[in-house]
DNA sequence: GAGATTACCGTACTCCGTAAGGTTGTCAAG
DNA sequence: CTTGACAACCTTACGGAGTACGGTAATCTC
């Protein structure tokens, strides 16, 4: 019943899986299902539960940096694999084992780096948003692999040509290439993890003590190396 | 009307705004609406257009990084006023104005700093990424001031308390201070900026550099006064 | 003042999730 | 063999969603 659910989703979207879909897919009527489920909302938990499998967590002892980036390779090429998944966890909220997992194993892997439980929540979060970040927006435009070139000439048409140079070549930059989404996100996340890295080795200051600091304070200085401690 | 759609979504949530609703709110039928907008998505657009606008752009001189940093803090608290927009944004694809002057502000930015077109649109969507993403998480738990308590003690009560030790620390993180989301927002994003500048000043090697680059170099942007060396 | 346009409304259709209750088949205990 | 519990499944029905279609009354334009 739940890869039945995942294929629909899979292959329409998220908005044409209907209980009644389901259940004609099944071979049943749509009022059977509750039966299995209680209500759609636990019928999404079980569909994310599936995908959140296909997560691969990297042996224990492979280098933090590299156990990061391998979890969120996977994890979002997960959700890469089912477009809908993305949006769906956004509007549930519950504890799922697949969730959980996943959590706790990025939180203990930070935490075994070194970092403090405040750097790791921060550095957490920071990995979790790109990888959702990017994956919704991705999500936008997977799924519609030749009309493509249609909607970027549409779009390309209808903007005032001369005021918008970059965004043009923006779009024909994406364009060029057949297509490779994950470089693109390998960059950001490789940008997140240096950038940790650096504050492992030198935690100058963990920077989100300080309340505003006004918009500016641009230039840090860049701190030597020191003996590696960490904050707290 | 835009306004009071607003108010609708804003107050009740995204899944609260009803055509039926929002004719009610303004003393008209349903139907009525429809002479104004072609749909439901037409009103969406309108209404992502307005929490667009929100956004504040720097005077053009300002520092790259002090310019990019102001527009995704100011891009996202307008989004953290409207914890629907971002949603609604992933649902539509049309080019809004507000959509494109910001695309158009931020890629012209990164140009001008002297960034190479393709470390431009990487640093783009890495950025992005994180704004969205940021946006989507946080948005799960706001509007519930005061039953986050609640919710997180059953969320704990659900765990198999010894099997997620740094899980269960991270909920009592998020518990133990007031609530500053913005400081992780800034975490995160200084992350990416500060990984951005070291790449300006030290292009050592892009990591992803598209081999081709065909199209994609053709169309170069009128080029401007730039800083110094760029990368590639 | 005639025609066009704007602003609005009523009815109706389709599709959705699901509450409530009924029917059938299976199977162990009496 | 009967009985009753239980599971699997279906039928009917309700309320709400977006909106297609066909009006009507007021307002503007020439």
């Amino acid at each position: 019943m739940l890869a039945a659910a995942l294929g629909i989703a899979d292959a329409g979207g998220l908005e044409s899986l209907s209980m009644r879909k389901l259940a004609k897919e099944l071979g049943v009527e749509a009022m059977s299902l509750y039966h299995y489920v209680s209500g759609k909302d636990e019928l999404f938990d079980g569909m994310v539960g599936l995908v959140l499998a296909e997560i691969e967590y990297p042996p224990a002892d492979e280098h933090w940096k590299a156990a990061l980036r391998r979890i969120a390779l996977s994890y979002r090429k997960a959700l890469a694999r089912h477009s809908w998944a993305a949006r769906v966890m956004f509007t549930r909220t519950d504890a799922l084992p697949g969730r959980t997992r996943y959590m706790e194993t990025v939180l203990r892997t930070l935490s075994d780096a070194g970092f403090s439980p405040e750097l790791t929540d921060l550095a957490y979060h920071a990995l979790e948003s790109h990888v959702m970040g990017f994956t919704l927006w991705a999500a936008n435009f997977q799924g519609m692999t030749g009309k493509l070139e249609d909607l970027a000439a549409a779009f390309l048409r209808s903007l005032p040509a001369n005021e918008y140079p970059h965004l043009i070549q923006h779009i024909h930059h994406h364009l060029a290439p057949p297509k490779q989404p994950r470089s693109a996100f390998e960059f950001g996340l490789d940008l997140i993890l240096d950038g940790l890295e650096r504050l492992r080795e030198d935690p100058s200051q963990p920077r989100d003590a300080a309340p505003s600091a006004g918009a500016a304070r641009s230039a840090r200085v860049p701190a030597r190396p020191r003996p590696r401690r960490l904050a707290s």
